[in-house]
DNA sequence: TCATATGGTATACGATGTATACATGAAGAG
DNA sequence: CTCTTCATGTATACATCGTATACCATATGA
């Protein structure tokens, strides 16, 4: 707090006139992060193929990620009120992100191409395993650089995608 | 620190006697829960197929990640000093829980129910895939008991090692 | 003209990790 | 038996944190 003050040239109980309280703020900032995230996946999604699309979502995860690896943490990887809760609020569709790639499972099961399964399930599993990668890597658990760690990335989403395709 | 010190009936800096700061505590902590973890997983991580011993370890950290979290979340999902980086310590055989899962994926591939594959790095994202799990779930984003969550772990494995598995 | 928001400041409080200096008692060494 | 040493503890103090409380300035609209 203090220090953000000192950052934007107030005093920090300033702040306080703006944001509840520090939970308040880090939240404003994860949910600025999050309308920004999910314009670049609008922007990035445009493959036909739904395989190539998640893939395609994916790198975009990743740029952000590495691009900005704290705000990532911040919106993913720690405890914060207010964000989005399995199931119920991914199928009341209220993540523009979840909604995409949830579209592309769906798409790909009806054209056959994946196994028939909860599309959200997937969803929610596949960011399961970035998450747990990226904070893997970002926690600095995995001695390589940025591209090794994309490569790995997608070597493992191609892996956990032939196992839900036919 | 203070809190510790008074549950153990002693003074704050007493404690720095033994440990150097609180991350060194912490690491204590840890490190004593790896142990604990290792001789459960040795233990319980009995059946012939490689699959089957899979799932069972999967079982044995689930029981762990759910009886102790706070735990579980130091040992997992903190970032901490001395923690095991990829792939240098995990190839030079140092956690003890990393070998057997790479056993059992080697002797799946040996046998030909395993898709070729570095094993170390299935270990590696099996370990990503269950982290980012649990810390969801500990983070309090799935609407779920421990009973449904532990469903859901199982079917995401299974999808997993389908896509692994010829 | 004056009440009322709106946004800013000054100060203080309690909690936290820990640096520093000092105390105590047990175990050998002479 | 005495003296040193070391392990273990304590007391106190400090900087840093988030934030409660009280007060202040300026612009706005009735």
């Amino acid at each position: 707090m203090r220090r953000v003050a000192k950052a934007v040239g107030v005093t920090p109980m300033a702040l306080y006139r703006h944001f509840a309280d520090r939970a308040a703020l880090l939240n404003g900032l994860a949910d600025a992060g999050f309308r920004d995230l999910a314009a670049r996946v609008v922007a990035a999604a445009k493959p036909r193929d739904p395989e190539k699309r998640l893939l395609k979502t994916l790198d975009v995860f990743l740029d952000f990620a590495l691009a900005r690896p704290r705000l990532f943490e911040l919106m993913f990887l720690t405890r914060r009120a207010g964000a989005r809760i399995y199931p119920r609020d991914f199928k009341a569709r209220e993540s523009p992100t979840a909604n995409l790639t949830t579209e592309a499972i769906e798409e790909g099961i009806k054209s056959g191409s994946f196994r028939q399964n909860d599309p959200w399930e997937i969803t929610f599993e596949m960011g399961a395993l970035l998450q747990g990668l990226v904070m893997l890597y970002l926690g600095g658990r995995m001695e390589m650089d940025a591209e090794e760690f994309r490569a790995f990335c997608r070597r493992s989403f191609r892996r956990y995608l032939h196992g839900i395709r036919n």
